[in-house]
DNA sequence: ATTTTCCTATACTGATCGGTCCAATATATG
DNA sequence: CATATATTGGACCGATCAGTATAGGAAAAT
């Protein structure tokens, strides 16, 4: 069935340019609400005429969509980590690594703070990026918490609980200080640093207390 | 000097019809982004001219800067509470139930989302917003904690980060979740139920080792 | 070479919205 | 009473911007 790519006469579509459009109007919207990011500046950033925007996206809310389902699946692809064989600790400092380093460490953080207001109109969307970034790491640290819980390793009553508490000591107030562009992006040594530390803290609270 | 509050000629403002401004256009600040937000709309919201929102108002940014710093000022008053003498768990879990009522029981949650992408061009009014809101809960309770650990009823480090770790504990997720609009609004119980367990997760990290 | 499609540049439309102007009316002071 | 200001409702201006139209040129397929 399947041809190679293009089976159709005339010039294909620049998928380069199509890229060059999701990245410039991601930085957009990154930064500015919705309404203040004209396709224009979408063009320009991309280098490209407006009328190819539009022939890549049909309009502005397909070209947003686009970029949160495209964000939504990088977080995903980043979080869907190899499970190691390590201690716990270990274990939950590589996951925190992992998570924060996605969180902190690129647009991402702007991105999830500007969302929910521009998606009240759209729910659905809202509820996939959601489920697709904090839904995700935190379904996946319970299931971890719990499995520590069962072999005795922790003492935990409600392990999403527990999970919501991993994440929240992980993050601190640095989401917010970044939305509020009180602090910059955060330094891989700095998102080790975070990780290992709250983990810590998380270990401490929720040790098994030896007899 | 002062005579009584009018002493000009003709008819005085309402002052009633600018309180009503101001609620319908936090009510609208809070739901939507900056742009979305017609001066149409805040005016038929206080039922109420277009002209008089812009005889209370010489412009939209002003209105803005108007809630956005009646919200600060409403946090402050609501987080300068009395302190208690009772025991160092209850005043905790006191000044938590304070917080997230303030946090999670009003729009503050919502609007602060939405504060930060609206006030990339206003960097003076985020600064002052988040002084007034988490800036200052941090600075408070950093002291009590750093007075606890002082009397070595806490085993703590950085008092500063303890109190980061506090404040994430009693918030959870719950934040993003209602900015998302996936939960809404906290009940009373449900605050008092968070500030008390979060600050229990918080003491058991903490506790001072007795030998 | 020819055809088909893509890309650019620019001009344009239509709608929205901030902000103003104005004439009529209401409500206060003196 | 007269006077000064507030409020209203509507018409209006100007700017911005999403989206369209068009025409000429560029690149790839056959």
């Amino acid at each position: 069935m399947a041809e190679t790519a293009s089976h159709r006469p005339g010039r294909p579509k620049d998928i380069a340019k199509r890229g060059a459009i999701i990245k410039a109007a991601r930085a957009l919207f990154a930064t500015q609400p919705f309404d203040l990011v004209t396709m224009e500046a979408v063009a320009a950033g991309a280098r490209v005429s407006k009328m190819t925007v539009y022939s890549h996206f049909h309009d502005k809310e397909t070209l947003f969509e686009t970029i949160v389902l495209a964000t939504s699946d990088q977080m995903i692809a980043a979080l869907t980590t190899p499970e190691p064989g390590g201690g716990l600790r270990e274990q939950l400092v590589a996951v925190g690594t992992v998570v924060l380093g996605v969180i902190l460490g690129s647009d991402i953080c702007t991105m999830a703070h500007s969302l929910p207001a521009t998606l009240r109109a759209n729910r659905p969307l809202a509820d996939r990026f959601y489920a697709a970034g904090p839904g995700r790491v935190r379904a996946a640290l319970a299931g971890i918490i719990a499995a520590a819980a069962e072999r005795g390793d922790l003492d935990v009553d409600d392990a999403d609980r527990a999970a919501d508490d991993l994440v929240s000591l992980w993050e601190g107030s640095m989401p917010a200080k970044i939305a509020f562009g009180l602090a910059g992006l955060s330094a891989p040594e700095e998102v080790a640093e975070r990780a290992s530390r709250g983990t810590d803290v998380f270990l401490r609270a929720y040790r098994t207390v030896r007899p």
